[in-house]
DNA sequence: GCTATGACAAGGA
DNA sequence: CTCCTTGCCATAG
């Protein structure tokens, strides 16, 4: 398991219920930035298991993009219309609205430097 | 160690 | 707003 991986699924069984995030962001808490490509790939490994919400995991433009055949976009859209977010047609949905904004005590638990969390807050701070 | 791949992001058309 | 292009980076071969 590499540093990486356990971060990441260690960030996404943060995620409250009935929110959600993008994978941008939760690379961004994962120490590296633009490796939102990647969050894909770890939820995959991760979804095995069912103990990590990866339904709670969407693109920026606030859309459900998996193409994986057994967590289908179809299946997500369904747990999270189940945890309360309301999915629109053709899997979009109202971010802003729903996203999970992490709090600076939750952002000083990942071992990361001041500065960068402040990055962070000022992007999807509360 | 090098190349190909992908559940992305951001900016332009 | 939707579609396309380019940039990015951890893994798998």
């Amino acid at each position: 398991m590499s540093k990486f991986i356990d971060r990441v699924i260690k960030i996404v069984r943060k995620v409250p219920y009935g929110k959600v995030v993008s994978y941008g962001q939760v690379s961004l808490m994962a120490g590296v930035p633009r490796a939102a490509l990647q969050i894909g790939w770890v939820l995959h490994i991760a979804g095995e298991n069912g103990a990590t919400p990866w339904r709670r995991v969407i693109n920026n433009a606030g859309r459900i993009s998996t193409k994986c055949l057994e967590h289908t976009a179809n299946h997500q859209q369904k747990l999270l219309e189940k945890e309360g977010v309301e999915v629109k047609n053709n899997l979009k949905i109202d971010i802003e609205r729903y996203r999970w904004k992490p709090d600076i005590k939750t952002l000083k638990k990942l071992e990361l430097n001041q500065d960068y969390i402040f990055g962070i807050l000022d992007k999807y701070g509360v």
